[in-house]
DNA sequence: TTTT
DNA sequence: TTTT
């Protein structure tokens, strides 16, 4: 049957990614992603709300989020959701949803909180948008 | 600063929805709605995978939902993420992601799954498309 | 510079798709989508309001419109929009905005509108979600 | 019949909005948006290819555009299609594909085309993402 | 030109 | 727990 399982996010990064190299020299990022909502209380005051995201990216994707997106960076991803469960430390079965992105494009013009030499600015290059290889699409994450 | 944060899903319903009914009349519909994704694995074969989702709808959308929506029909659902935490039985602290339906489009013909007098059909009417009322739209869930 | 370029729609298609086999073993399918649209006049009453859509499809994409979309038949449709000018019988300049397919899913049950042998149906097939090949996406249109 | 007609872009304004007053105090904003799209050809070259969008804006969303907007600005933008007739000069039928905006949402930064004074940044204000009024929503455009 |  |  056919199905549709599409998120969209415009945020920021809370953390630099984390990156890791499993066995058969797939690589898979993980960080989590920042997106701010506003909304009237019943008093009228202007009340902001954050919402965290557990962002995933695998592959040609992991790795340019480990050369390019820094803590702080505005981005927007395109990705699916995903609920995994695993163990916790007293073996209790756990539930996590994740985004598993398929794209992610830097915006703005640049990252605002980047660590470390700000002399060479990381999103100096002219790509600034990527997309997840088509036939790594196809492999269950 | 402005944020994102958007769901868009195509997917049939695990169950009828259940609804309560909160002090100060408003409503709250929850169900899962499954989506079937595919893929080759390495062999070729083609594999089904189905992603389990939580959704809760509010107020105009749960009383619709509770009226139209049974187990089995396919939806057109668009809406935002949000994770909640709450204490299980054993008092942990736990996690759930849910996604809070701004907008309802029954798809197909007519419900397949449609339990009870089906000499009466639940989507006879011609309305199929639903949206939050927008100012319910602006109070915190 | 980062873009996003992305089109959601759910409709019905118009007529059959048209399909053409360009030089080099490239198709095109042409065909047009309606999407419904309802609104509440000053008067009170529900008015419906009909959008009609360009879409293209291209290569495999356009093989499997060929094969099983009908006229009437409900869809989902993902892709991009890309806005051609071209020579009218007048040799004026005029512009069309068209919806170049990335992603096309069978909705419902099966084709309503499907003529010919309804004995034999169109869409029996398992798979009823269809995505453009990456390594075409890649080619401009 | 449900149907679905969503726009997402992210896009940099090619000029500034251009906003008229109409009758009833309604207030319409267009602009231009540029998309930016690349790919690869034949010659594993990357090639850039520049989409130009019309975006309409009304009511509210055009008080917003003509206050905050600029050219060059990156903006996120929900809508949906809509194509209208008009006549040209030579009397002839001509047809233009425009994006409603329901959304629009500052990215980056600032402003990197505004013109005028830059001492009075156009985007200090803590909000940078505005909805169109629901009621609105529900009139013909 | 679709669909309900 | 859905659907094909």
């Amino acid at each position: 049957m056919a199905g549709v399982n599409k998120v969209i996010l415009v945020g920021n990064l809370g953390k630099d990614p984390e990156v890791r190299h499993l066995e058969g020299g797939v690589s898979v990022a993980h960080f989590t992603l920042a997106t701010n909502d506003y909304y009237k209380d019943k008093q009228g005051n202007r009340v902001e709300r954050t919402e965290w995201h557990n962002i995933s990216a695998w592959r040609g994707l992991a790795d340019m989020a480990d050369k390019y997106l820094k803590k702080g960076q505005q981005v927007y991803i395109e990705g699916k959701l995903r609920t995994r469960q695993y163990q916790d430390k007293d073996q209790q079965t756990r539930y996590i949803t994740e985004i598993i992105a398929d794209e992610i494009s830097m915006l703005g013009g640049r990252p605002q909180g980047a660590t470390g030499d700000a002399s060479a600015p990381a999103t100096a290059e002219p790509q600034q948008s990527f997309r997840q290889e088509p036939e790594m699409d196809q492999l269950p994450f």
